[in-house]
DNA sequence: GCCAACGTTGGC
DNA sequence: GCCAACGTTGGC
C-alpha cells in the first residue's frame, strides 16, 4: 500500500553543494546534517519519492531554486566516524550511529531563484517553517498547499 | 561583520 | 532539572 507522498525542504549552501552540483551529480547523499530534529525527519519520516524544495541558504540571494526528491531511506552518516571529515562525531558508533542520511535525486531547477524576500511576499505560503521568523532547520517539512504554490510559481517565471 | 534565535554543554 | 555560557545558523 503506497503512503501518501510527503515534501521537504533541505538547505544547502552554494557555495559547499549548489543545485548545479546535484544536476551533475543527479543524486547525491545528504551528510552533515547535526541536528537532531532535522535528523529525525530524515531516518523517520523521509521516504522515497517524496518531494524536496532545495533551498539556497547562505547565498545572495537566499531562496528556492529548484526541486529534488528522496531517493534513497535514511542509512548511517558515515562522514560521523571519519576523524578527518568537518562533521565528526566521536559519539556516533557504527553499531549505533546517532546521525542519518538520505540520499537525494535531481528534478528540476528552476529558471530563477526564488529569493527568500518573494517567499515572504507570497500570500499562499502563509504559516510556512521556512517563513518563521528565526526558523533554521536545515531539513523541514513542508506541506502540501506551500510546495505546489511554489512549484506553481516556478513554472510562471 | 553583526546579531537574533536557537541548540548544546556542563556545573551545580 | 535548572540555567549560564558557549557555539551555530543564517539573514541582513
Amino acid at each position: 500500500m503506497a503512503v501518501k507522498k510527503r515534501y521537504w525542504l533541505m538547505k544547502s549552501e552554494p557555495e559547499k553543494y549548489p543545485i548545479d552540483q546535484l544536476k551533475e551529480d543527479k543524486t547525491t547523499h545528504w551528510d552533515g546534517v547535526r541536528n537532531y530534529q532535522a535528523r529525525n525527519f530524515m531516518r523517520d519520516d523521509m521516504k522515497i519519492g517524496d518531494g524536496v524544495l532545495f533551498y539556497h541558504s547562505n547565498a545572495k540571494p537566499p531562496g528556492i531554486v529548484g526541486v529534488a526528491e528522496i531517493h534513497k531511506e535514511s542509512y548511517p552518516d558515515f562522514t560521523a566516524f571519519d576523524p578527518q571529515d568537518k562533521h565528526y562525531d566521536p559519539k556516533s558508533k557504527h553499531e549505533s550511529p546517532t546521525w542519518y542520511m538520505v540520499d537525494v535525486k535531481f528534478v528540476s531547477k528552476f529558471k530563477e531563484i526564488i529569493a527568500l524576500n518573494e517567499l515572504r511576499e507570497m500570500k499562499t505560503l502563509e504559516g510556512m517553517e521556512l517563513l518563521r521568523k528565526g526558523s533554521r532547520l536545515s531539513v523541514q517539512p513542508v506541506e502540501k498547499k506551500h510546495f505546489d504554490a511554489i512549484v506553481k510559481r516556478a513554472e510562471k517565471q
